[in-house]
DNA sequence: GACAGTATTGCGACTGACTCTCGACAAGAT
DNA sequence: ATCTTGTCGAGAGTCAGTCGCAATACTGTC
C-alpha cells in the first residue's frame, strides 16, 4: 500500500498521541471528519464513506465516533430534531452556534456564561457539575442570502 | 356538590384549550406525566402504564408525547447519556436543572442567559434564533446524602 | 524484513426507540 | 340517539446504534 507522507491531521495526532493504533479505517474517518467544516452525524459520515468507496463498516464508525468523542476532538450534540451531530473541536470547554440553515458551527467562547451558571447554582440550590449550552440562528452568509427564495 | 369531579389537571387543560379531545389514553399519560417531579423518558411512563395496566399503547404513548411538546406543556430534552427524556413544565421559555442522581429538575428563570445570547451573537455574527441549556449537577437532597455509600 | 501479540475490524444478527398503516372505536356536535 | 371524524390499538416496519466473535493488520522486537 502507497504510504502517502500523512498530512498531519489533528485528529490522527490526538489518537496517536493517547496511544491508539492509526489503522486505516480510523484515518479515513479522520479525514471524513476534517472535511466537514459544521456539524454532521453518523449516518453523513457513513455515506459519505460509503461514497468513496472507503468499505468502513458501520460499527467501526460508531466506534472511532466513539473513541474521538472521549479524546474530546469532538463533541457529540444533539439537534432541535432530535438528531444527534457531532462537531469537530478542540479540547476544552466551550460551546456552539449551529447555523440553522447551512450547519456551519463557530466555536463560542464562554461570554460571561460561567455567571450565569454560578447564579443558577445559587438560586436552585444545585452543585452544578456541567451544562451544555447549544445555540442555533443563522449565520453571517446565510443571513445575506435570506431575501433570496428558498 | 364539589365541581372538582376532573382534578384539573393543567396537561389536561391544555389539550381541551387547544381543541383536542379529551380521550382516555390522554388522560392517562397527562396524569402519569403529573405523578412524575422530574424528567422521565417515554420507556419510563410505557413501563408505569403496564405496571398499571392502563393498555396504553406504544404509539399512542408518544403520539401523546407528540403532541403535548407541541403544546410546550412538556419539553423534550437530551440527557448526557444521549437518552431522550421529558420535562413537564410550564409553556414559556426558560431551562432546567437536572439532578444527576435522582432525575429532579427545577426550572431556572433567565439569570442573565439572555445577556450571553446578545453577546454570543454579536461576537460570531449569527442571528441567534434559539438557545438550549442545560444544566446538570446534584440537587439538594443528593448533596446532603453524598456521604452515603452508594 | 519476518514474527508474534493483541488491538481493531467486519460481519451480521440483535436491541430498543420510534413510526406507519389501517380498520375499529368513541368523543363531542347536532 | 346518531353521525362525523379525530383518535386508538395492533403489529409490522424502520432506523440508529451495539454486540460477539473470528479474521485481520498494526507496531514493537529481533
Amino acid at each position: 500500500m502507497i504510504r502517502r507522507v500523512t498530512p498531519a491531521n489533528p485528529i490522527v495526532d490526538a489518537l496517536d498521541q493517547a496511544g491508539y493504533r492509526l489503522t486505516g479505517p480510523r484515518r479515513a474517518v479522520a479525514d471524513l471528519i476534517t472535511e466537514h467544516n459544521g456539524h454532521f452525524t453518523a449516518s453523513d459520515l457513513e455515506a459519505a464513506a460509503r461514497s468513496r468507496r472507503l468499505g468502513l463498516s458501520r460499527a467501526t464508525l460508531f466506534r472511532a465516533l466513539d473513541l474521538l468523542t472521549e479524546l474530546h476532538v469532538v463533541e457529540r450534540m444533539d439537534l432541535p430534531s432530535g438528531e444527534h451531530a457531532y462537531v469537530p473541536c478542540a479540547p476544552a470547554h466551550h460551546h456552539h452556534v449551529i447555523c440553522s440553515r447551512c450547519g456551519r458551527t463557530s466555536r463560542v467562547e464562554d461570554c460571561g456564561l460561567a455567571g450565569v451558571v454560578a447564579e443558577v447554582a445559587r438560586r436552585s440550590g444545585y452543585a452544578i457539575e456541567t451544562h451544555r449550552l447549544e445555540l442555533f440562528g443563522l449565520c453571517r452568509h446565510c443571513q445575506a442570502k435570506t431575501s433570496s427564495p428558498d
